[in-house]
DNA sequence: CGTGTGCAAATGGTCTGACCATTACAAATC
DNA sequence: GATTTGTAATGGTCAGACCATTTGCACACG
């Protein structure tokens, strides 16, 4: 009775080897840039075919905990845990559509309100020159005409991520770079088909930013909400024409 | 020049069959509750080798898009799309301590400050009573003594996740039961050692719930940020005593 | 007729051993 | 010294076998 509970394993090993290693990972035993041993040794330490430690490293590579590599010198490496591990996830929940877009855009306002009104009080200087800069290149766009309207987005992107990354908190930062790449399928299916709305949506953002410069958390934390609602009805309004 | 690309599949056949099966998904092709074809067809189909079509099947579960059932009827079953996908990612983030504890505290005063006034707006009589009861659970966890510390903890989590709860968003709903859940430990190892903070914590969610319930939404989210503010700084303080 | 029991087939889980492809490094060659 | 070539380590793939679990059906038994 020494080594209470351990072996259950109810069926599939591979599981057990999972929580093995995610374990040593966890509690700091395997650090970051650690190799763990070959997979033909790997297999003998843990006293189970190559098959199903692959299966187990497959769920590691897929959870962001490992890296492997090829050829000789390779292997699997334990990588940093990135906030970007969220991203795939809410990537799969916005393309499948399970949950509505209205959803999505409450979130997004409230929080993006949330922080642009962080990002009004943490600024520097040098953050506003990247945000005009930033703006500047949107505005090219729109005179590119119509062809640019990729562009125009990415742009757009940009600015939003910008935001997020003021604030300089991770979780933030890693929600929004998911939240809006995951929307751009949206934007560049349902926005921009005029020129006009290109411009509505830049004079929106030159908004947030101004008050974002002057320091008027209030005020960027209602351009933006503006913002991101009229956008949303745009697209409902696209998505369900049977509307009346 | 009929098929026009495919077939790349650089090495690592497994990412392109995880490719293919995912996107069948997400396009609608392979409808939630579908049954995918057993290992054995499926790997003819594909024309690839049992164990290389399995590392796929271990990768989508992973993801979240399949489930695997045991035994004959069983095989890979099409999964809904669950919000709780990011639950894993956040867990991991916060269990490797990548991100320091006064980001997560950041977010979750903010956001969860946020619920509680979408929370008020949207409460029903019966989460009052709902709500009013897991007060009073614990409560009573509180009156059993030292003990009964772990369930308090959990009435605890269930009251916060109510709120959630009560907004209907199920991006919300999601970032919360992870965020949650992932702090648990937290509190388990640097709260509530005295009866006095039990009874501090229950307070401040007894003012949030009455805010919420008289519909005074500012005092609601007030009462929740000032209570998760003063409960981080208990656990910074104890988790780095070299502090002066 | 109803019921329970056990067999059989389908299916995922595991194992073995082989071979291929890629890579890094060292040795040989120019 | 630079370039080429070989070699060994390592992950990726494959084929085929057997095991464990589950379901459903047939058959025996009451």
């Amino acid at each position: 009775m020494t080594q209470l509970f351990r072996a259950a394993k109810q069926n599939r090993i591979f599981q057990d080897v999972v929580e093995q290693i995610q374990e040593a990972i966890i509690q700091g035993h395997l650090k970051v840039g650690d190799r763990l041993p070959a997979e033909r040794e790997l297999k003998e330490m843990l006293q189970t075919s190559r098959s199903t430690l692959r299966e187990a490293l497959r769920v590691l590579e897929q959870k962001g905990l490992i890296e492997i590599k090829l050829g000789m010198g390779g292997g699997a490496m334990v990588k940093p845990v990135s906030s970007d591990l969220i991203a795939e996830s809410l990537d799969l929940l916005i393309r499948s559509r399970q949950v509505p877009l209205h959803y999505i855009t409450e979130f997004r306002e409230r929080v993006e309100g949330d922080v642009v009104r962080l990002a009004t009080e943490r600024k520097t200087d040098a953050d506003i020159d990247a945000l005009e800069k930033l703006l500047d290149e949107a505005r090219q766009c729109i005179d590119r005409g119509p062809g640019a309207v990729p562009d125009f987005i990415t742009a757009d992107i940009n600015i939003h991520q910008y935001f997020s990354k003021i604030t300089g908190n991770p979780i933030y930062i890693s929600i929004f770079k998911t939240i809006l790449n995951s929307s751009r399928r949206y934007w560049e299916e349902y926005l921009f088909k005029e020129v006009s709305e290109m411009n509505e949506d830049l004079r929106d953002l030159e908004n947030v930013v101004a008050a974002i410069k002057t320091g008027d958390a209030d005020s960027a934390c209602k351009h933006l909400r503006i913002h991101v609602r009229r956008f949303n009805d745009y697209m409902q309004m696209r998505e369900q024409p049977q509307e009346d």
